[in-house]
DNA sequence: GCTGGCCTTTGATCCACATCAAGGTTGTTC
DNA sequence: GAACAACCTTGATGTGGATCAAAGGCCAGC
């Protein structure tokens, strides 16, 4: 569990105080849920759909720093103005607070805030994971790293390991592995003519059982 | 201040409390704190010296998650076991806690969360900004972006903005920007014949008055 | 069920950086 | 102060993935 479900340790009389600073909310896909340099005064929990975090340098080159699924929270690692931009990849429904209602209720309810430090240690350890690949793993390793998190979150809401569906296009993927676009597709062709996986829509990738992806993605062929 | 003085917010009688569980130790150059897969039941605080973080896949190649500085912080990012590794690059010494007992203290000094928290959102961002840098900048602004945050992170402990000191390696320069050792000197050299900065020696750059280092890194030249 | 637009795939070529290979520099030991 | 070792720089060549270019697929709207 990464992020799951933050609202959930709430109980009760926690839920009920709760309601009164939570606003639910639906975003269209391809809209912000906010941009970097603005001010940042709310924290979200996604519900529904996929959304992605991005930095651009001026030139409008783009690295998109991590993809958000339904229990996922965001807003955490600010202060004063957003340092990336949210943008909804799918139709989203979020759960939205001010971020000064959640500091008043560290107070009465401790548990939060150990959620919050866990969460930030969760999300750090995933960073480094992905400068690693960033900085070091060759083409196909990343698309195997990409598939192997992309599955390992499914589950963890719940889905099967395979088939892995890929809410997002191929540009996304690309800007999420510092790849093109015609890397990422012909990579995936490769994989799926060596037996790796297949690809019966561009969406849609199965992994053939018995593949140790989790290898495969460190290198160890 | 990024991780600055996280003892500075322990004052009075919190300081006669810290005495009890803080220990200060010495390390030499190229030993670990700790190695990726320990236990983490320990946290550090630079007090001099350099430190490098990093990742390593199987076959060996590295990348280096972030450098650490006197002031800075270490071992908030695990539960469990640590997920990266801690080398000393220059002779060390730290203060260190037992995590325990730093959780025991949340109760009494709510500001030790506040700070826990600030720290974790600062490294998030770090975090974030370098993988921009990995997975869309070129060599040359790589090498730039380093260059400005050796200089900004020297300022914040009260140093000039130049010359700037590089406490450590060319590899190790080159495991953080995800570079060849060749790389990094090669792309050092061409800004000196361009007249950017000085390398009077390999580990002092002298950088030219006047030149807009922060447009240069993100590629607005 | 045809048309247009968007996304993905495939193909041909290019190039920034890696790799392979010497030298140069600096500091250290005896 | 000679010899070695470690590190850095420079040079020659190679290559993985980028770029440039052109087809496919697929769905939406009419």
């Amino acid at each position: 569990m990464r992020h799951f479900t933050f609202c959930s340790v709430l109980q009760g009389k926690e839920l009920e105080q709760l309601a009164g600073i939570v606003h639910r909310d639906a975003t269209a896909a391809h809209s912000f849920l906010f941009q970097e340099g603005d001010p940042a005064h709310e924290v979200f929990n996604i519900l529904d759909g996929t959304v992605k975090l991005y930095k651009s340098l001026p030139d409008g080159r783009t690295q998109i720093t991590g993809f958000l699924f339904p229990g996922d929270f965001l807003g955490l690692s600010t202060k004063g103005d957003y340092s990336y931009s949210a943008e909804a990849v799918t139709d989203v429904r979020v759960c939205r607070f001010q971020k000064r209602d959640m500091t008043v209720m560290f107070k009465d309810y401790p548990k939060l805030v150990d959620r919050l430090l866990t969460i930030a240690s969760d999300e750090l350890a995933a960073a480094q994971e992905q400068m690693l690949l960033l900085g070091r793993k060759t083409a196909q390793e990343r698309i195997l790293s990409f598939l192997r998190i992309m599955s390992e979150r499914a589950q963890r809401r719940g889905q099967p390991a395979s088939p892995i569906h890929l809410s997002m296009s191929r540009a996304d993927i690309a800007d999420y592995l510092g790849l093109t676009i015609e890397t990422v597709s012909r990579t995936l062709t490769k994989l799926k003519d060596k037996g790796v996986l297949k690809l019966p829509r561009p969406q849609e990738v199965i992994l053939a059982a018995g593949y140790d992806l989790a290898a495969a993605a460190e290198g160890d062929a």
